[in-house]
DNA sequence: CGATCTTACGGGATTCGTAAACATA
DNA sequence: TATGTTTACGAATCCCGTAAGATCG
């Protein structure tokens, strides 16, 4: 028993208008072809479904009870062709964002608030972990993507490279480095440290950073939070390094970030996707509003030295 | 935008085998015919449905929101179809039944009952009703049948003769008639009459037969109801020519039925269907019913003057 | 006679199956 | 290498449109 979506709309056509040849201009048919659809529909049903008089043409009972289900199935199947449509048109769906803590507090909540607006059927949620935790979401699809920084030796994942997010010293008001031009990582050297512990992202580059220029870290406290190390620091128990876009929206009360001289102290923020999985449509079109957005801060900031200079 | 149902179900049987082989062989068709498909489908949609990898098959997430469509849309559609099915097999429908006085208190309940065993999901309605209302119920839609005694000039009406009804003189036991091996008009004559109004299809025929026989009427009382004529009759104030259905399930307290001699004293009772429209299933079912129970009861008939002879 | 549905038949698009190519564990 | 999907191509099928036929007002 087999009954195509098309013998239903030509039914439904004839149904409407009363009439084959009516019905066959609707369906852009001939017709011959538009009747040959009706009996092909009536013969797979065992049943006539329009009584057909040399003047007139009426619904059989049968008829009727195939129309109130026609009708129903037909708008159920537009509905829903128009629900996929729309997901995959990323107007529509769920989108779940891992994000590490600093892109979490800066770039993140930037790129959501502008996609809720262009996309506001789409459900967002938004998990703020530290990176591994981030890329161990994407790989179990736990997440749809995750911004990041850069993981090396990640076959897996596709890492779209964002911008750069450069570490800066924070200091005490008034502490001696803020003398200076330019801050060098055997400067900072001197100075007893605050770090993260070594399950942060932070903790890790930094690491490697002091070993690559042969610099000795004192770490004078591990702690777990941002806070804390803002208010150790504070308290003039030491300095420490922090992604530029960890103190972006925190108001630093007495206390001053200093841009590292070092090309390399930065770290490389990406939006990272799984490789061998298609993206949900909605999910690609936040990782380019990302890139964009990414792009747009870049320039921004050149353009902020252009008119500084001008002045 | 088109998506056909084979695509839907073809698409189903690798989202549920996970494997395009395996689905293959379930829909029945080769591997490659079955890949096509698949692509049809994903081009239509503007989406992939499926990653493929080497050894293993996943869903993408439009592919998942399409799953959850489209397993909603067959199983909608399978139920449509079964129900219209079982409306075409008659087990499911609703079927008005018009039937005159005499049907709806004799043959009409026997029919039914015997009809809804066998259908119990068939909503009957029944109508008990004067003749010419039951076919006119039949002419507008009303009804989808009638039963009631035959109709002369009615070309646009199917009139499948079921039973002859023969008519039956009622008298008070001890009448002079009940002498009489046989009754004939004639015999009537003598006596005051108790008829229904000329409303009534009964009075109508009684008319006929009276002119054809050239036997005049005489009408001591005209009623509306055979509640009324009885009564009158076991008073003594006259006697009356009835159906014989119309007695068939009533207790007869101080009266006796006579049948008349004339071959020619019965209606012929029909299920009367229009002819220009198709009936519902369940009438033709009702109809045909008819026809079974009308013979057997023709035939039982005879089994009992059998019974009777060879006592 | 005219309007309307049905039947007959040739042509074209769609879809199928076989065979070969391709990709990955 | 073995398993499983994709591509290529000839063939069968399905479906449509034109033309002729049938029926009723």
């Amino acid at each position: 028993m087999n009954v195509s979506l098309r013998q239903i709309e030509v039914f439904l056509a004839v149904a409407r208008t009363m009439s084959f040849s009516q019905a066959a201009k609707l369906c852009h048919l001939s017709q011959p072809a538009l009747s040959a659809n009706i009996k092909r529909l009536e013969d797979t049903l065992g049943a006539r479904l329009f009584d057909r008089h040399t003047r007139k043409v009426a619904l059989t009972p049968v008829g009727h009870e195939f129309m109130s289900m026609a009708a129903a199935m037909t708008e159920n199947m537009a509905l829903a062709l128009i629900r996929v449509q729309d997901f995959v048109a990323g107007k529509r769906g769920r989108l779940v964002v891992a994000a590490a803590p600093s892109m979490a507090a800066s770039f993140a909540p930037g790129v959501i608030a502008r996609f809720s607006q262009r996309h506001p059927d789409v459900d967002i949620e938004l998990h703020d972990v530290l990176s591994d935790v981030c890329v161990e979401m994407v790989r179990s699809g736990t997440a749809d993507l995750a911004l990041a920084p850069f993981m090396q030796k990640a076959d897996d994942l596709v890492q779209l490279e964002l911008f750069r997010d450069p570490l800066v010293v924070i200091c005490p008001a008034g502490h001696a480095l803020t003398q200076r031009a330019e801050v060098r990582w055997r400067d900072v050297q001197a100075y007893p440290h605050i770090v993260m512990n070594s399950s942060s992202g932070v903790r890790q580059l930094i690491d490697t950073e002091f070993a690559r220029h042969n610099v000795r870290l004192r770490p004078a406290f591990e702690v777990a939070h941002v806070g804390t190390m803002l208010g150790l620091i504070a308290a003039h128990l030491g300095i420490g390094e922090l992604p530029e876009s960890l103190i972006e929206n925190i108001g630093l009360v007495g206390l001053v970030p200093l841009r590292m001289h070092s090309a390399a102290a930065y770290r490389t923020i990406c939006a990272i996707t799984p490789k061998n999985r298609s993206p949900s449509p909605s999910a690609a079109l936040f990782v380019e509003l990302c890139a964009q957005i990414a792009q747009q801060r870049t320039g921004l900031a050149v353009g902020v030295r252009r008119r500084r200079r001008t002045r």
